[in-house]
DNA sequence: GATGAATGAGCTTTCATTCAT
DNA sequence: GATGAATGAAAGCTCATTCAT
């Protein structure tokens, strides 16, 4: 083998192709432009993947994966508030480290691109669900579905990174009631 | 004087665009596509609507149209939960009575294409700030941005929505119970 | 027979192509323009004109209608060099008349679209025909094809409209002085 | 290394538009039409062209250049009226190879399409304004504009050229006759 | 006759992908 | 593996012309 495929030039196009969909909405923007970007000729990129879809579902996997290395210092022992927390301040870390992401989600989750297999949940969703669970129990939405429970965490915490976004200087206060309020919501009392 | 610009001709290209848009991802679908599934010639398309973009406002325009239409018998006098749940109510009726939608305001919000006007906000919408800044009076969250809130309220109702969707048996628990949550969320007891 | 074609409308449509066509080069004006800029509707324009490479051919004619029209006074009785100033004069009198007419001559002729008809002389170059004849006449160009000498005359013509159009200070003198290059070229002394 | 930019492909797109905007007039001739005649793909014409515009004005220039390239013996030492002729003949030489760029030249003149940097004189046009220039001395044109004695000296010998064109069997006279007329001009003796 | 909405062929240009170098 | 020229199938949009009103 001569020359192995670098890994380094991998990365480098899906950090680009962050970029470069971020800037013109509907992952619209030309593989050229990411390649261009990314500082690879144009035909690099398919060396690197199969196709224009292919680097759409691995650049939504490796989103994912970033999420999920946030959560490494899981409080796997504290209690459910507690951890539910957790993982609402590292999402929201995220998505104002890099604010085109949220957009750059939405528009992923829409694409009708993504394949079946990447529409499992991350491990952070995964510990909504059980922190959730945990959370409902004895409270008048005991009997809920936890699924839904999860939809809304994860819509209020979107609604929040977006008010701060757009209001930097309310960072603090928003995370806070935006976490209470759902808090609230979810142990109905 | 000749054949006047027809308004059913107008809200079929409307309709078309909503059903072929919602097809394939990302606004993507080809302005051929749309002509030809509101049975017009793929020209007229263009009398209609100076442009692709302008087409894409227009929808936006009228699918917020048909959600302010859908509240015309508000309960202005009622006590705020009942008035949020009236908005909250019409909301989930409309996203379920044409499921793409759910998608495509999505992935019109998120497309960058959209003109400045028509990001004001709807009646509904307006009726939830006054209604919100109402529930939170007197509660642990009377100080917060109602902006964020609303925010909230909105994507609730879509994530409720979304899981509907999804799991149409389960719809009447899913409506009272998303309510529930965020009514309980916002009054902070 | 109700309303009948009105003949201004049909000379508003030609002017109206005139100035419009001079704008854009090429011909390339479409033709809702040029109904436009004559105060009449699109359909309008194909009620006096079959197609717009009719339109194109009867514009040609109306333009050399004017031209020979300016040469109502022609001094028939005058020497030779008199009447081929004259005919000079006129031709100059009207490309600066309507600037435009220079350019668009020019396109028309290069078009391809004129039809066979459109392409025999007008009054004024057959009378420049019978005046070179009798100039070079006893000089040492005598045997010249007389057809090349009037493809002379008129080029000079139009260079020397050409140049007064980009320094219309200097129009006397250059009016003159194409004059007198062209007739001392004939005369061949 | 990948396949580098080909000049001979070029070439070949330039050429094949001459031949293509030649048949219909008015530069407008469809680009897949010049691609296929060029023996490319639609797209390729592209590679090598930004803009149907730019394909235009970099086929002025080609045309411009092959001009200048045949005065490559320009007798530089010879007198006004001997380098006035080569001028002449090699202008008639060129019009005559390739009488296509007869019609195409004044179309591409009278477009509207061409930038303004392709507004400068070609080194044959200097060439007859510092002849010219040369010529008038002592005669009675010795205080003309020289740029109008030299739109003279292009349009007598474009009608030259056209006549040849029209009567082949004439060329060598008209090409002397020519010449001897506007000669004959311009010395005002 | 006048109008302008309707039509669809045709245009220039873009872009994912291939492949010669 | 890396490169970028080559490809050709779309795409959005224009426009001469027709025809219902």
């Amino acid at each position: 083998m001569s020359r192995p495929k670098s890994d380094d030039k991998r990365i480098a196009i899906l950090e680009a192709a962050l970029r470069v969909f971020a800037e013109r909405g509907n992952l619209s923007a030309p593989t050229s432009a990411i390649s261009k970007a990314a500082g690879v000729a144009e035909g690099t990129l398919f060396t690197y993947f199969k196709s224009k879809d292919d680097l759409i579902n691995e650049l939504y996997r490796h989103l994912r994966a970033r999420f999920d290395r946030a959560l490494a210092e899981y409080p796997i022992k504290a209690d459910a508030p507690t951890r539910l927390r957790y993982v609402w301040d590292r999402f929201i870390d995220r998505l104002l480290a890099q604010p085109e992401m949220l957009t750059l989600l939405v528009q992923l989750r829409s694409s009708g691109r993504l394949v079946k297999e990447n529409e499992v949940p991350t491990v952070g969703i995964m510990e909504m669900l059980s922190t959730t669970r945990e959370l409902v129990k004895g409270g008048k939405f005991e009997n809920a579905p936890v699924e839904l429970m999860v939809l809304m965490v994860r819509g209020q915490c979107e609604a929040t990174a977006g008010y701060i976004h757009a209001h930097p200087e309310e960072e603090a206060l928003s995370r806070e009631l935006g976490f209470q309020v759902i808090l609230n919501g979810l142990q109905g009392r």
